[in-house]
DNA sequence: ATGGTCGGCAACCGA
């Protein structure tokens, strides 16, 4: 089984991309955030036409996710919270016996502003969420976007950034709390090492050939999976590209059974 | 080298 995450940052802009990279990798299931698009406009013909499903909820110009699988997601969820959410950030459902869930966490702009607030809120609604609905001794998995460089490592200049949103104490608490209820950040588990980054910044001048970047995506999962994972690693081909993403495709592999 | 990011969507906002 093959499970990639990758911040699309407009999936109509990047579609060309996310086709030709999903009809070479054949992943089972492609979770994607960012997609800037309301619901009436996601582009499903083409990964209809690419053999694959799509579940999604977008909203006009900013935020929206969407889980691309070969077979159909079952039991979506659009929502974190209890009623509506104001954004649309959170998709989860399950494809076959897998429970999944796909985030695109706030960004947060900076300490002590409301988006900073409403990013803490926002990981600590998924946190209860995660304790609620799920038993972190099944299989589970969650990735996405969690804007969170956890260590000096995962990031190119972490004395310049810290304090700073996406590499704030309080936000890696957080982080750490769903490590603690279980859940495992698979890319660093089986990469020790630093310098392996899934996003660089536009407005850095030349910041992905000098490697300035951020590890911010993650592929999160629980004991049972964790075993079962075989391979993780980042295809930084979007951002290579003569029109780059800013971010790049995270991949897992597990066996099967 | 007197410039220097994207995307959405129509003037800026968010990242």
């Amino acid at each position: 089984m093959k499970v990639a995450t990758f911040n699309t940052n407009s999936i109509r802009a990047r579609l060309p991309i996310i086709i030709d990279w999903l009809v070479r990798e054949q992943p089972d299931m492609l979770l994607v955030q960012e997609t800037k698009v309301q619901d009436k406009d996601f582009p499903v013909d083409a990964f209809d036409d690419a053999g694959y499903q799509v579940a999604f909820r977008g909203q006009k110009s900013y935020n929206g996710v969407a889980i691309i699988s070969r077979s159909p997601l079952q039991d979506v969820v659009r929502n974190l919270y209890e009623g509506e959410d104001e954004e649309a950030r959170f998709i989860s459902g399950r494809i076959g016996d897998l429970p999944v869930i796909n985030v695109y966490v706030p960004q947060g702009f900076a300490p002590g502003t409301e988006k900073f607030h409403y990013k803490l809120r926002w990981m600590e609604m998924l946190l209860s969420h995660l304790e609620r609905k799920y038993n972190a001794g099944d299989p589970l998995l969650v990735a996405g976007d969690f804007n969170v460089a956890l260590e000096p490592i995962d990031l190119f200049d972490p004395e310049g950034y810290r304090g700073e949103a996406g590499y704030h104490p309080d936000e890696q608490k957080l982080m750490r709390r769903f490590f603690d209820w279980g859940l495992v950040d698979l890319f660093r588990k089986q990469n020790p090492g630093g310098g392996h980054y899934t996003f660089w910044d536009y407005r850095i001048p030349n910041g992905f050939k000098r490697n300035m970047g951020w590890r911010i995506d993650y592929i999160l999962a629980t004991a049972p999976l964790v075993e079962k994972c075989t391979r993780v690693w980042i295809d930084t081909e979007p951002r290579a590209k003569p029109k780059p993403s800013d971010h790049t495709f995270l991949i897992a592999e597990f066996n099967r059974g």
